[in-house]
DNA sequence: GGGCTGACTGACG
DNA sequence: ACGTCAGCCAGCC
C-alpha cells in the first residue's frame, strides 16, 4: 500500500506517471488531472522540482505546453525532449508535437 | 498572512 | 508569426 500523494507536487508525479509512451499531456490537462483547473504554472513548476531520484519513473518529457509547444527550460533542455519523444515514434509539425495524433485526452 | 516565483496560457498589438 | 502583458496556482520564505 501507498499513502496517497498529498501536496500538489506528488500528485503531478503521480499522473505523469501514467502516460502511455508515444503519448503526451499538456501542462494544463495535468493539472485539470490533478484537480486544479487552471494549474498548469504550478504543473511546470513541480516538474521543475522533480527529484534526480525519480527522473526514471517519471516521464517528464510527455508533458507539453497547449498546442504541442515544447518549453525553452524543460528538464536537461528542449534539445533533451524533443530527442526523447522522436525516439517514442512522436511526429512533430515543426517545432510543435502533433496532438490531434499524441495528445492524451481525460 | 503577504509577497515572490516559475518547464503556463490566452489576449493583444 | 512574434514579443509583451496580465491573470492563475501552490509551495516557500
Amino acid at each position: 500500500m501507498r499513502t496517497p500523494p498529498t501536496g500538489l507536487f506528488d500528485r503531478v508525479y503521480d499522473i505523469v506517471r501514467g502516460i502511455p509512451r508515444g503519448r503526451v499531456m499538456t501542462y494544463g490537462q495535468v493539472a485539470r488531472a490533478v484537480g486544479v483547473t487552471r494549474g498548469a504554472r504550478a504543473v511546470g513548476w513541480a516538474l521543475s522540482a522533480l527529484p534526480r531520484s525519480l527522473e526514471r519513473r517519471v516521464p517528464w518529457h510527455r508533458v507539453v505546453g497547449v498546442g504541442g509547444r515544447i518549453s525553452p527550460r524543460a528538464g536537461t533542455g528542449p534539445l533533451v525532449q524533443r530527442r526523447r519523444l522522436r525516439a517514442e515514434g512522436v511526429r512533430f509539425q515543426g517545432e510543435k508535437v502533433d496532438l490531434a495524433r499524441h495528445g492524451l485526452f481525460a
